[in-house]
RNA sequence: GGUCCUGUAGUUCAAUGGAUAGAACAAGUGUUUCCUAAACACUAGAUCCGGGUUCGAUUCCCGGCGGGACUACCA
């Protein structure tokens, strides 16, 4: 039972015997007691003010003198307008701390048998060009998100649904195909991903380009947009796509691999990593089938023209196709179909898409179209909504060239993290390979804790230059701090000191330890409520927050010097405590923290 | 037009309805006989506007104003 509400059961005692009403719990607002006040824990009084009929001041005097009487964990209080400003016990802190080290697994909750099993969907990709900075913000927060709730007991299955066919990916293909000379990855020394993608480019380039041509024969934009000899290639593609034309299918398998290929080192160096991944060219048919039979039952209705449509217009929304007139599926139809295969393969108590916020209308949608199909889970799947990525110039924008790559970026980060640390002769007794390890570390770190410490929600500025920053409120400081208190434990295990456990007499610790040790307990709450919220950003303050607080204990003493020795093991003990909480809470953000640096 | 999200120091981010709205970066000033100076300390600076609910509102409600997303036979 945590401290908060230990308190809040005592004050909810006290009340009713001073004051012989049962408080509502809720009511009762235990908080920690602001620096510039003395105490540790913080009752909120107003509340109870009417009930007792007395000041504020009054009010907090006798709930803080029965506190104080009837419980030997507070040891003093004092009280400000309608605060009850606690103390509690050294005694209490230092049993907590030791409780709390000893417990290697403090602040997770591992999965049994009992436990709910979450799908996970991220990532995403679709395989006509390599991922950009948008995508980092995916996985990073998806990978997070799994992290997290294993930690709060889930059973977790990782899923990428990839987007291997569609009309963009017959773009690169066609272009390909007509400028391509048969380069490939080996030939060209290019990743594979990033190979595939400057094809892309050249089909928007030269497809631009006819549609120009139109314009000049006087056809209007919309047609000549419909009417350009590559759109309509491309579009035979996708037909002879589905018709299983063996030629096309060739090439794309061809293609396909090679982006896959790509893909694949983009998520390692990231960190990221799959249990089960869903192609949508293997379930879009599933989709298509799910869709006829809602015709027949109803749920839909098809045009003259032969597309199927969903009438939402009862829901408050637009009507949405469903299938073309050429029985072609959309996206919609592919997320159908995709849901349905993961239904059947897991026994799934919670699904999660991790996807932009520019489609929260299409998981309105999609939540309502499972409901009308039958699926009696569609109502309850979560999307996992987060905001854009932006540019100190503005949003990114291919045309522009404006898109920040995936790979190009990390490389620029571990570079710059080497070329830090080599200035600053921080690695000058190691060895290359643990350089290279470090380098990443510190590099991926700072990449990672930029974009997770920020709310999921909202949309956020990515700044190259700040990012490399490695000061302040970034995850190389938290690194360094992590890294310095295992260098102190290691003198300290060097000196023979025993910190496995307290023994002999408590010392008497200052105000600021007892505030770090609080701080300490928090950590449960913080891995609960950062999977309530799907939140890695309260994770990712709240670490820092606790490597601020103690890098300023830190440099106020001595460890290692401390004459005291009692005072001095409970120290070693602290950090130990700290360092262990910095590298779970940072594993759960997907950053690993080194043992040096 | 409709639906949803969002507005906090010069900038990037915080703040279950609570005390004097916290940090970091940038600017300025200090601190290395010391466990790692990728650090620490100090100085200056902000809740878009107007109502309402409340003992108390950055937070909740209503109305403006500003920014963004969606409202595709693209994915």
């Amino acid at each position: 039972m945590n401290l908060d509400s230990i308190l809040t059961n005592l004050v909810a005692d006290a009340v009713k015997s001073l004051y012989g009403i049962e408080p509502d719990l809720n009511q009762i607002q235990i908080q920690k007691t602001k620096k510039e006040f003395d105490g540790d824990l913080t009752v909120v009084t107003f509340p109870f003010v009417k009930a007792a009929r007395k000041s504020p001041e009054q009010t907090g005097q006798e709930i803080g003198e029965y506190l104080q009487k009837n419980n030997p964990i507070i040891s003093g209080f004092n009280v400000i307008k309608g605060f009850l400003n606690l103390s509690i016990s050294q005694n209490y802190w230092l049993e907590t701390l030791n409780e709390i080290h000893e417990n290697k697994k403090y602040g997770i909750t591992e999965a049994d048998e009992n436990s709910g099993l979450m799908m996970i969907e991220y990532s995403s990709p679709n395989t006509n060009k390599p991922l950009h900075l948008g995508h980092i913000r995916n996985n990073l927060l998806g990978h997070s998100i799994a992290e997290i709730q294993k930690a709060n007991g889930w059973k977790v299955v990782k899923t990428n649904i990839v987007n291997d066919r569609g009309i963009h990916i017959c773009k690169s293909m066609l272009a390909w195909k007509l400028y391509g000379n048969n380069e490939t990855p080996e030939s060209s020394g290019m990743k594979g991903d990033h190979l595939v993608g400057k094809y892309y480019v050249i089909f928007d380039k030269e497809y631009k380009a006819e549609i120009k041509g139109l314009m000049v024969k006087g056809i209007g934009e919309e047609e000549a947009k419909k009417t350009a000899p590559l759109i309509l290639e491309a579009q035979q593609m996708l037909l002879a796509w589905e018709q299983n034309d063996p030629e096309t299918r060739q090439l794309w398998e061809m293609m396909n691999d090679w982006v896959y290929a790509g893909f694949d080192k983009t998520y390692q160096q990231m960190g990221v990593s799959f249990d089960k991944i869903y192609y949508e060219s293997q379930t879009y048919l599933e989709g298509k089938s799910e869709v006829e039979r809602g015709v027949k039952n109803g749920a839909f209705y098809a045009r003259p023209d032969g597309s199927v449509w969903a009438d939402l217009t009862a829901e408050g929304l637009d009507e949405k196709l469903l299938l073309r007139a050429d029985g072609t599926s959309v996206y919609m139809t592919q997320d159908i179909g995709t849901a349905k295969l993961r239904y059947n393969d897991y026994p799934i108590n919670k699904m999660v898409y991790v996807v932009g916020n520019e489609q929260n209308y299409h998981f309105q949608v999609l939540s309502i179209l499972l409901d009308k199909l039958g699926f009696e889970w569609g109502k309850s799947l979560v999307h996992f909504s987060y905001g854009m990525v932006e540019l100190p110039e503005g949003k990114m924008k291919s045309r522009e060239g404006t898109v920040v790559d995936a790979d190009d970026l990390m490389t620029e980060m571990v570079d710059t993290a080497r070329e830090t640390s080599q200035e600053l002769g921080k690695l000058d007794n190691c060895t290359p390979e643990e350089i290279e390890t470090i380098a990443n570390m510190v590099g991926l770190g700072s990449l990672k804790y930029f974009i997770l410490k920020v709310d999921p929600r909202k949309s956020m500025t990515f700044n190259p230059k700040e990012s490399i920053d490695f000061n302040g409120n970034t995850g190389p400081f938290i690194q360094y701090t992590h890294a310095r208190i295992k260098s102190v434990l290691r003198k300290a295990n060097d000196q023979g000191i025993d910190f496995s456990k307290m023994s002999g007499e408590n010392p008497k610790i200052s105000e600021k330890e007892s505030y770090l040790i609080q701080l300490v307990t928090d950590f449960p709450n913080v891995i609960r409520q950062a999977g309530e919220e799907f939140s890695p950003a309260l994770v990712a303050n709240y670490v820092y927050d606790l490597v601020k607080e103690f890098n300023q204990f830190y440099h106020d003493f001595s460890i290692l010097k401390e004459e005291n020795e009692s005072l001095k093991q409970f120290r070693l003990i602290l950090s130990e405590t700290i360092a262990g909480i910095i590298k779970t809470g940072m594993s759960l953000l997907g950053i690993e923290v080194p043992e040096r640096m």
